[in-house]
DNA sequence: TTCTTAAGTTAGTCTAGCCTAACTATAACG
DNA sequence: CGTTATAGTTAGGCTAGACTAACTTAAGAA
């Protein structure tokens, strides 16, 4: 029950419904670089001078910043969030199709239903539930027991999972190309910003979907050095915080 | 994403806050028997102008009989729904405290976000998932094979379950009295229906938490001899129908 | 039987989110 | 360089679901 509780999702207080643009701006990001008013209202059901709404609202509460006319960008905490809406969904849809074998079809409609209601504990132990069932091929043994000890101090018995492994498993583990580690290889998903900076790093070659490998960091990550398209490339911090990256670990 | 989308439950189009609203009643009348607005306006942590709107709207769509100052009854159709969210309510409880490991007392307000996102093939096949890990105790393995072809074929290699058993573990099945078959015992949760009915069912013996066992029904189910409280009882079905209640399987 | 009080209702307000209709900006093309 | 089509915005309206303030019922005490 408890009706009148605001959704309580970390710090921000964020509804339903703006979660679901805030993802979906995230999505057509990652799909398609810049995201339109246009882009959203088709990705999100609605008419656009809803969009132009929710847009306001969102730039009111700092997640993106809004000029008439003009592309939609994520701020930091714009992207955090969507990050995290996102891995909830991942979680959800992962959990529905490789535990509960319901069709990929399906399944998509109700991870967006879902994924609103899901507290980062529970969060977390999805992850990890599926991850755990599904670590070594479906013919693996799962004891429940073993399970509940794993949550606890991280100790599985088959020794096949440690508890600092990263716990998406199909899932893409996105972040920005300045949080990542030297040796970390990844995929470009896009490049946010607003347009100068955001020509000048697709002129060196950062464009969606380029593949790279972070060589050096400097004592303070500022500059950060990688190999994409066959180059090195070096950035500094303030730049490399504008590219969201997926990692791959291989 | 999907947005613009009605709730997709069934045939019934029910938002979000008018199903938080029938689970309170039912709830409630499980409780105390009767459901007053002063109590569903604490349960739902709402004011009481919001219940009367919400039970005139529940009115309207044939869930609930509602006049001014009087207590709430379900009608059939408000008691089916009722139950359904109940049931997905607690399948999700379930899966988050017995699979996940969650502690009870955190587990209670995700579950009510939940439960309005969950479609019926989930919900299936969360109990039933919830059912084939705890099925013997913590202990036994589990292969995520196995479940997978005990959800096509109702198979599972260690035999201890079947197709057809009832996929409600540590749950609530409840149901009205007048679909209970012969030897089935149960416990009376409440009595619905208005004034006269109630008075007479009660007086008969049939009061909240009772304990009573099915003894003989008539080719229509009608009449239907119950043994309660050490009488016989017989009722017709057309006051069986009011009795919610609690099967319990031994 | 009247009085008092708690429960319940009505009326009216507010916000979030959606909508349509009508206006405006931008960019692409002749 | 103006025209036009498409994208986007503004204005205004609607519904759900909450709220407060003020009124009404009903039930129990005097």
């Amino acid at each position: 029950m408890q009706r009148g509780r605001p959704f309580n999702r970390q710090d921000m207080n964020l509804s339903h419904s703006m979660e679901d643009y805030l993802e979906a701006i995230y999505n057509i990001k990652v799909r398609n670089q810049v995201a339109r008013v246009k882009d959203i209202s088709r990705e999100m059901n609605v008419r656009m001078p809803s969009v132009t709404g929710a847009l306001k609202a969102l730039a009111d509460k700092g997640l993106v910043i809004y000029q008439p006319y003009e592309s939609v960008e994520l701020t930091q905490a714009g992207l955090d969030h969507a990050r995290g809406i996102a891995h909830r969904h991942t979680a959800v849809r992962e959990f529905l199709t490789s535990v509960l074998g319901l069709p990929e079809e399906d399944v998509e409609q109700e991870a967006c239903g879902l994924e609103h209601a899901i507290s980062p504990e529970t969060l977390d132990r999805l992850l990890k539930l599926v991850d755990f069932i599904g670590a070594h091929g479906d013919d693996k043994a799962f004891r429940l027991s073993d399970f509940q000890s794993f949550l606890k101090d991280g100790s599985d018995p088959d020794g096949d999972m440690s508890a600092d492994v990263c716990y998406l498993p199909a899932t893409i583990k996105s972040t920005r190309l300045s949080e990542l580690c030297p040796g970390m290889k990844g995929r470009i998903a896009f490049v946010s910003g607003r347009k100068p900076i955001r020509k000048r790093l697709v002129e060196m070659g950062m464009t969606s979907d380029t593949h790279f490998e972070v060589l050096r960091t400097a004592p303070f990550g500022d500059p950060i050095e990688i190999k994409i398209r066959g180059y090195n490339l070096s950035l500094r911090r303030s730049e490399a915080e504008h590219v969201e990256v997926e990692v791959i670990n291989d």
